[in-house]
RNA sequence: CGGAGUGUAGCUCAGCUUGGUAGAGCACUGUCUUCGGGAGGCAGGGGCCGCAGGUUCAAAUCCUGCCACUCCGACCA
């Protein structure tokens, strides 16, 4: 993309509204512009990331093997009165009405509607077990909106939910979803570690929320460092095993880890000392087996092997996926701005042309920029007649991983700049080695 | 919902106390110089001063009501 061509609104102030550091620089940045409160439009650059992010997401979901359906944001509450969440959810649910005077609500979570699904079109056990899961756009309408897309009131979940036979398969399913979540996070260069949580509204025994530590996060941990040790990593798993799935869930949640909802000060104190960590976390996630509670209520019954009707054990998982977007922006930025981890980032390469018009730097960016792009990697070309700092600025503030700089007295030696965001570090090489050089940084990724 | 604030140019803000026909910086347009880390000069464009009432010869400024947004608290992916 050739910056004079795009839409990227940079603002060199800070807005007035913005609290929070990823705030500010998503604004700041250009990514989304507030609609009204807690309700943002996200331009090009935001909604590129939010893209990638979803993108990343169903490629984990359907590994797996969970199947992407998408269900209305618009729901009758016909169901949920079957279900009584209607009286129950309270006011944080937005209700509606049509022409009609019927009762509407924007969902603000699927477990009604999704059971109503699985449970009506399907009645043997032999159709279990299975795991449906949407990315969709959901309103709660909070009483306080903040922090940006960190507490919309509308936002993008990905909300996956889990159909078995019984608690253990049902397990198997959580466990599952611990393990791909994991997976998932790390694909975005985030950690985020999996604690034990309050099951809320939803209801339920099992269930863990992944947080991601970071000072401006609204819920307080307390954790064994040890925990900030694991990774997750390359390794291959098989979903379909139950022992490969229940051994990574004890791997990363054995030790102690909880956020100040299910806090133990008494468990706590028998982590040694040196390793005890309070710390601030933004949950990104949350994973529940909460048995036959929905299928019960809506009758969603498969018949078992032996001939009896019994009701359907579930579980659902959320990722919050307009919420990542900051919070990867508060785990990852300096003073300058945004830090893309490469997993993410809206565009994986930038070129600054020093010097735009003089024919030596116009042909060799555009000739980077054409090789770049066979190659499969999105470019931002930053060919405005502007000066160097200005560029650079720009760059650094919406945080793409690698600069390629182009100018006059570099390429009188045949070489360009390369220059990571992350450590600011630059090395000159030849144009052609800087096209290698990115290709083989985002072989892989 | 309780408490505290703020609405003036695209952005950040001044002006309001003590009413007199609207300001700055950045951004934008034209032009000249400059050009390897957000340059400078000259010339320009841009405002129902959140909305509606009221007081007054006169309201951004005073009064009343409403709306929107932000912050603190309870709630949440």
């Amino acid at each position: 993309m050739r910056l004079t061509r795009y839409f990227l609104p940079v603002l060199k102030e800070t807005p007035a509204e913005a609290q929070i550091v990823s705030h500010r620089l998503m604004l700041r940045a250009g990514m989304v512009k507030q609609a009204s409160a807690g309700i943002y439009s996200w331009l090009p650059l935001g909604y590129k990331v939010l893209r990638r992010i979803e993108e990343i997401v169903h490629e984990e979901q359907i590994r797996a093997g969970h199947h992407p359906i998408l269900m209305p944001t618009l729901q009758s509450a016909d169901l949920w009165r079957e279900s009584g969440r209607y009286d129950a959810y309270g006011p944080e649910m937005l209700r509606i009405k049509d022409r009609q005077d019927r009762d509407l609500l924007f969902s603000p979570t699927a477990e009604e509607l999704v059971t109503d699904i699985m449970g009506s079109n399907i009645s043997s056990y032999r159709d279990l077990p299975k795991t449906l899961y949407q990315i969709q756009w959901k309103f709660r309408d909070e009483i306080r909106p903040r922090f940006g897309v960190m507490r919309g009131r509308e936002f993008l979940m990905k909300d996956g939910y889990n159909f078995d036979l019984s608690k253990e398969t049902a397990l198997h399913a959580y466990n599952r979803h611990l393990v791909s979540y994991l997976r998932t996070y790390e694909r975005m260069g985030l950690q985020a570690i999996p604690m034990r949580a309050d099951s809320g509204p939803i209801g339920g025994d099992y269930t863990h929320e992944f947080l991601v530590l970071a000072e401006t996060g609204e819920s307080e941990v307390f954790y064994d460092s040890e925990i900030t040790d694991l990774s997750f990593g390359e390794r291959e798993i098989d979903y379909d095993s139950a022992e490969q799935c229940q051994g990574v869930l004890e791997e990363f949640t054995s030790r102690y880890a909880r956020t100040d909802e299910t806090h133990d000060a008494a468990l706590f104190n028998q982590v040694p000392e040196e390793r005890r960590r309070t710390a601030r976390g933004i949950e990104v996630g949350q994973i529940f087996y909460f048995g036959t509670m929905y299928s019960d209520k809506l009758g969603a019954t498969v018949t078992d092997q032996n001939g009896d009707k019994v009701a359907l054990h579930m579980g659902s998982h959320g990722i919050g996926i307009s919420r990542l977007v900051g919070a990867i922006i508060e785990a990852s930025h300096d003073d300058k701005g945004i830090i893309w981890p490469e997993g993410v980032t809206p565009f994986q390469v930038a070129i600054v042309n020093l010097k735009q018009g003089d024919e030596a730097c116009d042909g060799a960016c555009e000739s980077l920029y054409q090789q770049l792009g066979k190659a499969g990697l999105e470019v931002l070309y930053d060919d405005r007649d502007e000066r160097a700092g200005a560029k650079f600025a720009t760059m650094e503030l919406i945080g793409i991983p690698w600069r390629l700089t182009v100018g006059p007295r570099g390429l009188k030696n045949g070489v360009v700049e390369v220059t990571s965001r992350r450590t600011g570090e630059a090395e000159e090489m030849t144009p052609e080695a800087a096209v290698a050089r990115m290709v083989e940084t985002y072989a892989g990724i």
